[in-house]
DNA sequence: ACAAAAGTGTTTGCGTTACACCCATGG
DNA sequence: CCATGGGTGTAACGCAAACACTTTTGT
């Protein structure tokens, strides 16, 4: 613990892991800091007089220039191993802030939270700390910081467990969706594929989707129906 | 956030909401404040060299003579409605220690831990803050400091959930057991009476328990089995 | 007419619930 | 032999999986 002031609390950290779909595969916004060739979770610290998920959301926003974002807490890690201040030390040095005692080299208990969005609606932009953001498959991940990787195990454990409670929270999909588009959504993330018949059935008797209008696409088949979610 | 250095982290701390069970209901371990009606959960602060489970088994240990507690994480509260400093002003005014200046008047995130133990095996013991530790019924709480409520629903709802697979891992149960007992614990907790035909056949099915010798108690009545938690 | 995609129906099996019946034990 | 508590059996129900069948659409 370094006992430098700053508006941020010490020791005390999140990391979002951002689950990101469009149609086919799931992907994870992943940062790599500058000339580092070292990838991590999109991060931040909570300022003084903020609460916790206000930090959160204010870091998501800053980075993926997305607002309103449905954010799940899911664990807080806080292990001596994650306590690795070498690596802070050369990003900052890379940066040209070399500095022997700084709040950021202290020991971190972080709290990780966890988003599913459609990275159509985003444009990720760097922080100052990092020189890229990008979409990664999750089956091709970079080799993360710390306990990265840990963290994005356990966040992808609770997505599925809470599917079905969380998706109508999540703005992934458009306003309006088929059923084809819904099934894919829940195969990319359970990482399997869903019968067909007993998923649309299993939907419906959650009673929380609304039936529209047909879409003609003008492919040479039956038009399916569009759903939304229920508002109230 | 205060400058003072001291051995502990500051700005983080933990709640555990100590569940106890013997026979019949479900309490909770709640500490009061020297003469100051001020009741609480048992919380702590994390060293800065100590992992932040490992200070949550410290803590728990100090104020209860218990080792080898099974505990499980569940939330943490960040809300800046937590932030409310005049109560531990008061609290260390009253223990003849007034400061105005001190990292435990900062703003606290706390961990929430739980566990579920069996309080006859242990012998509470208050810590130099409090003056008083005991165990409270579940629906005979007194009022509690800050968010200390919230904290205690939010983890009896992780504790219903998670109930069959954690069961094993708390040290509830006496070595062996007999079905009844096992399923008083599971009313006790999940606060509704079940049928006991279908109780047996669902624990037996879950094939974690071992059957042994009946248990002749001298009762006017068919002796029951007694089992134990399968060790492998 | 055909292929492709979407919607609906049917059968089956499994787990849970409710309730009944039988067994063991000590008074 | 009876009251009490404990163990097991069974029918009914609901849900979910697997699969088949029908409908719609554009070529």
């Amino acid at each position: 613990m370094t006992s430098t002031t700053s508006e941020y609390l010490p020791n005390i950290s999140y990391d979002s892991v951002i689950f990101g779909f469009s149609g086919e595969k799931l992907k994870i916004l992943i940062l790599e800091y500058h000339n580092m060739k070292t990838f991590a979770l999109p991060g931040g610290f909570v300022k003084v007089d903020e609460a916790l998920d206000e930090a959160v959301k204010r870091g998501l926003s800053e980075r993926t220039g997305l607002d309103e974002i449905y954010l799940e807490q899911f664990h807080t890690f806080g292990s001596m191993q994650r306590f690795k201040p070498e690596i802070m030390k050369r990003i900052m040095e890379e940066q040209g802030n070399p500095v022997e005692d700084h709040w950021l080299l202290g020991r971190f208990i972080t709290v990780g939270y966890y988003a599913l969005i459609n990275y159509k609606n985003v444009s990720p932009t760097p922080d100052y700390l990092s020189d890229s953001i990008e979409w990664y498959d999750l089956d091709q991940l970079p080799d993360l910081m710390m306990d990265h990787r840990e963290i994005i195990e356990k966040a992808l454990e609770h997505l599925r467990i809470h599917l079905d409670h969380k998706l109508l929270s999540f703005n992934l999909l458009p306003e309006m969706f088929t059923m084809k588009e819904l099934q894919q959504v829940y195969e990319a993330i359970l990482g399997e594929s869903l019968n067909r018949a007993n998923f649309q059935r299993k939907m419906l008797s959650l009673n929380i989707l609304e039936r529209h209008d047909k879409l003609y696409t003008g492919g040479s088949h039956k038009a399916p129906f569009l759903y939304s979610f229920k508002k109230p």
